[in-house]
DNA sequence: GATGAATGAGGGTTCATTCAT
DNA sequence: GATGAATGAACCCTCATTCAT
């Protein structure tokens, strides 16, 4: 199975930053983990700051995918909300390492790609509220702070790519439904 | 208004390292913020690491103390629930500086350090389990995995250092009622 | 002339400690030696005190190789001895300088390197011992303690790193012969 | 037993100088071990270069002291040169620590102070040369290089500050007889 | 005499990045 | 595309020495 070295390196990047930490890893790490010495690297990277940008940016992407047409899906919000859980809980169990590095170590981009990753960030926010917004709306949840609320329940399943442990004894999907449960239950009129 | 000399040094740490990161500060940067010479600063820290860990102690350690005597209150689980959750919040809002470098640098300590201070918060989370256990057991709440439902409520309530706003519109108590409704609402029978 | 460049940053080196010892020689000053900045001499060394231990390791064991050989020669002891200090008078005036880093600077070595060195030193001496005892046994010299003898002649031998100048008016050889007078006529019957 | 307090200190550093070596010792350590603060080192020391020199001074002088007379006895060369190893085994095996300092570490002092010592250290060399010399003329001793006659015995009897063992079997006084034998031996007719 | 805070220069080492081959 | 030598700046930390108290 050819692969892209480029994926390959951003991989690898993934793996050891989850590790070890943006600035722990160095760019010889990386260079090792694929096989290369670290001045050919640059032939497939800008900088070592360049790769966190992408791996934050494709990461923060893989999560508003998704969500934007489970938003705009013609349910009840509490259904869209139950999958919008859903969704977000296949993601972080799917790829903690990935996940972790968006979570955790992306703040240590300079101003300007910052800024760009907190934008993505903030629009998937959006995304959360309107369906909180369109439930309360509806009178399906009880009155409140649609972004508050989004943001307790964002806060709860973000905070899992700090103690998901693929061995433990509950599925990812297990964890999710319970999540849906005191979430939902929090919300409902 | 005399103070003291570590403290102040680890005030400017926090300061700096909530802003820039831990790696991205240097021993110069906050020599400068207290008017030192950064070999001067060695007089009161012994390395840039262990004044990470005590600030990651000190932090983890106020949050505990409190929490301890509220599990223990002779009240119901849901009050002290609430409590610990208004508890929480003071803290996180009170001080977000210092609860970001706890909540966000603290992992970047070398293995040792690291341990003692995921072993803090560990005893701080198990805290928490036990006031939902005693609301499940006592019938209170509805049945279900005690330490999911603490993981769910800690997880949204940490992910406040990421989103609060000394120039927000509500006060942290308002907030905290809410979440206090979110939360307990979704754990009641 | 192209010569391998980690030799030429180790003659350096050797050079530099035996002129102002192995501290207050400065990675820096190596460095300039060489004409490469200092942070580039780490593509060839692991760290300073890896330099030494190399230059200390390759000294002694250009000490110990030929003088294996001399040990094992079928020859009498007192002709063995000669060539054993012909041997050594030729290393120590032939470099001086290396000489001087290994006898006089190589105890700076942290614990592990420096039990690396003191073990190869032991055996250079045991194979002194060696001739020394062989001459004891066969009669050729008079009875004595063999290691004590030893270390007398190598002692005598070692010190002129302390004192032989290249401008003097006798030639190595000349001295050596002088020595082999002097500690033969002591052991002999 | 009251004792001076910069004879303290002198103590101290020549056993922390032997140990670890003089550039490896910090002025902390040495106040350390007197118990008193780095900075009141410097009522009793102008700097820790000059405690070496006092230290270095104060051996060399030590061992010229007595040389002197024993050069100048009305008595035969060979036991005049007796005495003299004697002499120069008491000493380097009363104090082995003054004595590593004095003759491993002497030479890191800058230059002036340098030069100081290796006057010293020349003109107790002299001494040697003078026994020898006499010898040589009055046909005691075989005809030679009285100064590298010197150097031998000298070099030999400056060694055994690397191997002497207070716990070995023989005593100085065994250790310095066998040299005599062995270095008187080669000299005489 | 003793303290301990402060200095300021220098230490060895790491590292992202460049570029000639 | 790949190499690896070289850069140069920055890093954390140590230390002999000074000096006001």
């Amino acid at each position: 199975m050819v692969v892209n070295k480029y994926d390959e390196i951003a991989r690898a990047a993934i793996r050891l930053f989850n590790k070890k930490g943006y600035h722990a890893t160095s760019v010889q790490d990386i260079a090792d983990e694929v096989n290369l010495q670290k001045g050919s690297l640059y032939h497939y990277i800008a900088s070592k700051e360049e790769l966190l940008l992408q791996i934050a940016s494709r990461s923060i992407h893989g999560f508003s995918r998704e969500l934007e047409s489970i938003v705009n899906l013609e349910e009840s919000a509490s259904s869209r909300l139950q999958k919008a859980i859903h969704h977000h809980f296949g993601i972080v169990t799917g790829d903690v390492e990935m996940t972790t590095v968006l979570l955790r170590d992306a703040f240590l981009l300079s101003d300007e790609p910052h800024r760009i990753i907190v934008a993505a960030m903030d629009e998937y926010l959006n995304h959360w509220v309107k369906i909180v917004d369109d439930g309360m709306n509806a009178g399906e949840f009880k009155e409140g702070d649609p972004r508050l609320a989004a943001l307790s329940i964002l806060g709860a399943c973000n905070w899992v790519y700090r103690w998901y442990n693929q061995n433990g004894t509950k599925t990812p999907k297990e964890i999710a439904d319970y999540f849906c449960d005191l979430h939902l239950g929090g919300m409902m009129r």
